[in-house]
DNA sequence: TTCAGTACCTTGCCATACAAGGTATTACAA
DNA sequence: TTGTAATACCTTGTATGGCAAGGTACTGAA
């Protein structure tokens, strides 16, 4: 568990935090992803998600299976670990700070 | 103006725009910032400030004026420049936008 | 069997957070 | 007057990570 690591990476982005909030509810592969968050109003480019995912993976935050498609190559849908799940409540924890943050800024 | 490549660094970090948002108020020198923004809990480290502020006031975000302490040496008190002002403006707007994207992705 | 579409991944570059260390000015006490 | 502590500003080196560009592999249809 870097949590540690992750709340100071969340100060460099919000990314990582957005993409585990969408694994939250359902697994997902990378094209999905890049989809939602561009529904959300998130940009994220390929050459951006697919190494962070990995370091998820390796982290134990995420797993994934190979599903197949009627469209083309089967595809890897990421699922939140349990790992993940907890470190996803801290990062919940940790853009309340930041909100908090903010708003006392904003005063 | 370089709100584009802003914007994109506040995905990496709320740094810039909590500073921005302290500056807003009244001019500070690097002591302050790091105090006031510990107050607002949010924990910024000298090496990482000063290069910031310095990469704020070469982009002409930010001025500063020396002034005299009565404790030690001269202070540099950095201010928000016009352009300043309207960067931090289109930083909210960038801001709003996050919260947008994280309550989206929450429900 | 070739080509377009889809999907996954890597490489190289650049920006930046941070730790550590360095320099300069001031106040104060010996 | 000199030395020392406190304050303040800044730089260097390292690691991380976003991004553009390019690459590989599987699938299905012409």
């Amino acid at each position: 568990m870097n949590t540690d690591n992750t709340k100071s990476q969340m100060r460099k982005g919000m990314l990582e935090y957005c993409i585990m909030l969408l694994l939250r509810h359902q697994p997902c592969y990378a094209n999905d992803i890049i989809q939602r968050l561009h529904e959300a109003e998130m940009i994220v480019m390929e050459g951006t998600l697919y190494p962070l995912l990995s370091r998820l993976k390796r982290d134990g935050l995420l797993g994934y299976e190979w599903r197949e498609s009627t469209q083309g190559p089967p595809r890897k849908y990421y699922v939140l670990t349990d790992d993940g799940q907890e470190a996803l409540s801290q990062l919940d924890a940790s853009w309340e700070e930041i909100l908090r943050t903010v708003n006392i800024l904003k005063q």
